[in-house]
RNA sequence: GGCCUGUUAGUCAAGUGGCUAAGACGUCGCCCUCUCACGGCGAAGGCAGGGGUUCGACUCCCCUACGGGUCACCA
């Protein structure tokens, strides 16, 4: 068989060799030990949380490595494209702060980026196999080869096109020829050379070492449309853009076989794989009745798994990297507590730290990663994210905070900056709710006094404290006077005096508090208050005390 | 079902033949304290089960159970 003249009949239009792509794309000039990654998805959705596992992954290994990490689209499958997706990929990222070199928008000397555009790269190094026999067009129609599934399941074997179920594997020249004349569609597929029999070592740099099965089946190339399906696409373009480094999801460890061998096959170099778990979530389930909670994968169609729904939700991008890094390096938030206020780029990401099963999506543990993270944040850093979050999310809550600027950082920076900053909220959602008594159209007294304290004591102490008040006081001088109205209304000015003997007092200093507390803040818990009447001021804090009387 | 792979507390996890099995989140208790939020101290809670190998197994081997993945002209 001439199988260069099979390979002209097959592809008439392919007009190009191989070495000409291989010119095209010469090896990246980049320093040793730089790394390549890529981001491939298929543009069937939105990006979920899930995404950022991988991304993650290759975004710190390219570029602590000095290397590349560049996103390509995987649309070979114009069936399941989804419109839109494309660019929500991208912007999701950005979102995130990860930043693609080279894409269908960044442009880069190794594209096209979108793998509807490289049909005739794809077409060519296929033509290339079968020149040196080592693909071949088949013509088995869907009907033919379920009923060979059906056939194989049925004999209890391994179903697939291999071995002595190959139908079209040995047609010869003539054969072909009637068939493409007659117009029949074919695909293209390639002719293993592997033996299920056979046993491989392959070590997978997240996975270890592991032993794989040789892969013997006769799989798709080129689909009748003429486009490669992922296998081909992967060898193709993970040879021609230098990837070193695949990150994909372990659920490609099964087809590891078939692409090392197409690896062989072209004699291209086989790149390092990074077979990563899946995370998951946890899921309620029904069962007989019973509700039980599962592992579920997270996936795409969970409602509110979308990156940018998070967003929405108030959960800052730098927490969710935070949380995320978290769990791919064990070793991450030790770090990170030798070295609060470093920059996440500093931190040296290893792969060999990286977990080999999948973990659990941890909403807490992304709750409290998150207060750590914006405890960190000076009072204006955070009064620019949440005014740019609310912005988008919360308009009446942006107004206000951006009507007086000075006065939102104040309130902001209580209890920020020092060695214990105050950890009040992990979500910008939260924010208003901590900070929003300081707004007049906010306030409202929503907690009330128990009912064990007599009126007439709230009211003298309100109106003690009012008469002692003045603004200049420092913060002894203010806490002194409230023990003072404390005092005077016959409760105890000293915590532990009062502890000692409760029977004694009606009351103490601390219930005091708590009566200003609800009167000026409306609730039983705030922030110091010392700093909250500071920041109202004096003729604030004086209305919403008579004010609080009047109701009582 | 075949093949691959995983299983350390509720969750995430250190750990590679010699430990009383780190740490973090969560839970509970105490302390600090004008409340809260911090912070400090402490408690409960674990090597899926069974066989080997070994002087000794969380660590190595086998079996079982239970997860996950995959078996497309989808990626």
């Amino acid at each position: 068989m001439d199988y260069n003249k099979l390979a002209d009949l097959l592809f008439p239009d392919v007009d190009k060799e191989t070495s000409y792509y291989e010119d095209l794309y010469p090896p990246r000039n980049l320093p040793e030990g730089a790394m390549v990654t890529r981001f491939a998805p298929s543009p069937t959705g939105f990006v979920h949380f899930g995404g950022l596992f991988p991304v993650l992954v290759c975004e710190r290994l390219a570029h602590q490595s000095g290397g590349v990490f560049y996103l390509r689209i995987e649309d070979t499958d114009s069936k399941r494209e989804v419109e839109g997706a494309e660019k929500d990929i991208i912007n999701a990222f950005e979102t995130f702060g990860i930043k693609f070199d080279e894409s269908v928008v960044h442009g880069g000397s190794y594209g096209p980026y979108r793998q509807s555009d490289r049909r005739d790269i794809y077409r060519c190094y296929a033509k290339k196999l079968v020149s040196e026999g080592k693909a071949y067009p088949c013509f088995c129609t869907a009907e033919e080869l379920s009923e060979l599934r059906e056939r194989q399941e049925a004999a209890k074997v391994v179903p697939g096109y291999y071995g002595e179920y190959v139908k079209c594997r040995d047609l010869t020249y003539e054969q072909v020829k009637k068939n493409i004349d007659a117009g029949k569609p074919f695909v293209l597929r390639f002719k293993s050379f592997g033996d299920s029999r056979n046993k491989i070592k392959f070590t997978d740099l997240v996975k270890g070492t592991i032993e794989i099965t040789e892969n013997d089946i006769d799989h798709v190339l080129l689909k009748s449309d003429g486009m490669p399906t992922y296998h081909l696409a992967h060898a193709v373009d993970d040879h021609l853009m230098h990837t070193t480094h695949v990150v994909r999801g372990e659920e490609w460890l099964s087809s590891l076989p078939y692409h090392i061998q197409l690896f062989r096959a072209f004699d291209f170099r086989l790149p390092k794989y990074l077979h990563i778990s899946q995370l998951m979530r946890l899921a309620e389930v029904e069962e007989d009745g019973i509700v039980k909670q599962v592992k579920k994968k997270l996936s795409k169609r969970d409602k509110g798994a979308g990156l940018t729904s998070y967003i929405g939700e108030g959960y800052a991008p730098e927490c969710v990297i935070e949380y995320v890094m978290t769990l791919l390096n064990s070793n991450f938030e030790e770090w990170r507590k030798a070295n609060p206020f470093a920059p996440i780029e500093d931190f040296k990401f290893s792969v060999k730290k990286m977990s080999a099963s999948g973990s659990l999506f941890d909403l807490k543990k992304l709750e409290d990663v998150s207060k750590n993270v914006l405890s960190r944040f000076s009072a204006d850093e955070i009064y620019e994210r949440v005014a740019a979050w609310s912005s988008v999310y919360d308009k009446e809550f942006n107004l206000l905070l951006t009507s007086d600027p000075d006065y939102a950082k104040r309130i902001l920076a209580i209890g920020r900056g020092g060695n214990k900053p105050r950890k009040d909220f992990a979500l910008y959602s939260e924010v208003k709710g901590y900070m929003g008594f300081f707004y007049d159209s906010l306030f409202e007294v929503s907690d009330s006094i128990p009912d064990n304290f007599k009126k007439e004591d709230i009211k003298n102490a309100i109106d003690l404290f009012i008469k002692g008040y003045d603004e200049n006081d420092d913060r002894q001088t203010w806490f002194d006077k409230i023990k003072d109205v404390a005092a005077g209304i016959g409760y105890c000015p000293d915590m532990k005096a009062y502890k000692a003997a409760p029977d004694r007092y009606p009351g103490h200093v601390g219930d005091v508090s708590m009566f200003l507390r609800i009167a000026v803040t409306g609730r039983m818990n705030s922030p110091d208050m010392y700093d909250v009447m500071n920041i109202l001021g004096k003729s604030r804090v004086v209305s919403r005390l008579e004010a609080f009387k009047n109701t009582l």
